[in-house]
DNA sequence: GCTGCTCGACCGATCGTTCGGTTGGCCGTA
DNA sequence: TACGGCCAACCGAACGATCGGTCGAGCAGC
C-alpha cells in the first residue's frame, strides 16, 4: 500500500527556517503553531521536528542570523575609523542596507519581547548594539560635530528608533531600494527642512 | 468553610482594563492568557468575564482608547489651519504627546498584527492616520515648505517611524518629558547636524 | 430579598512535543 | 551489476498541558 509520496525538493534548514520566519512575522511568533509552519512548508508537524529542535530553536536562529548582521558591521573598518561623525554616518547607512538585505530577520528581531531565555538573550544583545551606538553619538557631540545642545542618549534613541522604523514598510525589489540608506541618512542628520546643510547639495 | 474574601478595592473596566493593557505590553497579546490578567488583577479568571466579553474585548477597548487620543488630533484647530508645515508640525508634536499620555494603549496599538477582526480593524485606522499625515507632508513638499527632492511617501514614513518609535524607551516620570515633543519635532525637521537652520536658536 | 460581584469546577479545542514506523536513495562489497 | 544495510527524511497518531470561555452557586451591601 503505497500511499502517493511525491518527493518535492527536500527541504533543507534554511529553506524551513525562511518559511517559519515568514510565518512569524505575519502572523507574530506566539499567535503561530507548528501546525501553522508545517503547512506553509508542505510538510507534516513531526517532520519539521526531524530539523529543529523545536519552536524556539527556529526563533533562536533567525535571531542569531539577524544579530550576526548587525555587529558585523561594526566590524567594518570604515566603522572603526575616521571622526566619530563619519563613522556613525557609515554605520546607519550600513544598518538600513543590513535591514533591506536580511529584512524578514532583522524584522523579527525587532519584535522581540523577552518571553524566552533566547528572546532575552536576542534583547541583550541588541541593547549591546545600541550602546555602541549611543557612545559614538556622544563622541560625536563632544567632538561638535552634532547640533549644540544634542542630547546624546536621546539622539542615539531617534537615531535608532528612525533607522528601525523603516522594516514597517520597506518591502524589497522596489525602485529606489539602493538610495534608502543615503536617503535615511540624510533625513537623520539634515533633517527634512529646506536649511542650507553643511554638506551642501 | 469560608474561604478569606479579602475584599480589595473593587475593580472598574478602567481599573482591569488598565492591568490587562500593562500585561499585553510586556508579554505580548498573544502570550498572555487570561489567567495571567486575573492573577495580575487579583481576581479570578471567572470574575474577569463579569466585566469584559473576553480577552479580544479587552484589546478592543484598548485599541479604541489609543485611537481615539490620536485622531483627536487632527480635530485641533492647529491642525486644521495654517500653512502646511505648520499644520504637520503641531501634529507631530501632538503625536508625542498623546504617545506620552496614553503611552501602554500606544505602544498595543502600534504592535497589532492583524490576527483577529479587531485588530485589522485598529491597522485600517492608523492607515487612515497615517494617510492623513502623509497627505500633509505632500502639501508640504508641493509649497516649498520643505527641502528640495524630498519624496513626500519617504518622508511622511520615516516621520510617522521617528514619532511611534519613541514608545520603545519613553518612560513616563522622568525628567525632560514636558521637551519631548518639541525635541523630537527638532530632530525630524531640523535634523542633528549644527547646520544654520532657518528656525534659528 | 434583590443585585452586583466573585468563586471553583469544568468544557472542548488547540498547543508544542514525542513516538514508532515507513519510505527511498546512497554506499560498500562482492 | 546485484545486493544488503544504513540513514536522512518523512509520516500518522497520540501525549499531557494549557488555552479561552462557560456555568451554577455563594457572598456582601443596599
Amino acid at each position: 500500500m503505497s500511499t502517493a509520496r511525491v518527493r518535492r525538493t527536500p527541504h533543507g534548514q534554511d529553506s524551513l527556517l525562511e518559511i517559519a520566519v515568514g510565518e512569524f512575522i505575519t502572523r507574530g511568533y506566539d499567535a503561530t503553531s507548528m501546525e501553522d509552519l508545517s503547512r506553509a512548508a508542505g510538510i507534516t508537524k513531526s517532520s519539521f521536528y526531524h530539523h529543529f529542535a523545536g519552536k524556539e530553536a527556529l526563533l533562536r536562529a533567525a535571531l542569531d542570523r539577524s544579530l550576526a548582521g548587525l555587529f558585523a558591521l561594526l566590524e567594518e573598518p570604515e566603522a572603526a575609523t575616521g571622526t566619530p561623525l563619519s563613522r556613525l554616518r557609515h554605520i546607519v547607512r550600513g544598518q538600513v542596507a543590513v535591514l533591506q538585505r536580511d529584512l524578514p530577520y532583522v524584522t523579527l528581531l525587532l519584535r522581540v519581547r523577552g518571553n524566552t531565555e533566547s528572546e532575552r538573550w536576542a534583547l541583550a544583545r541588541r541593547r549591546e548594539f545600541d550602546a555602541r551606538l549611543a557612545a559614538l553619538v556622544r563622541a560625536a557631540v563632544e567632538a561638535g560635530e552634532l547640533r549644540a545642545g544634542v542630547d546624546p542618549i536621546l539622539a542615539a534613541r531617534m537615531l535608532s528608533g528612525l533607522v528601525n522604523s523603516v522594516v514597517e514598510w520597506y518591502r524589497p525589489g522596489r525602485p529606489g531600494a539602493a538610495d534608502l540608506p543615503d536617503e535615511v541618512a540624510r533625513a537623520a542628520f539634515d533633517g527634512i527642512l529646506p536649511a542650507a546643510s553643511p554638506r551642501g547639495e
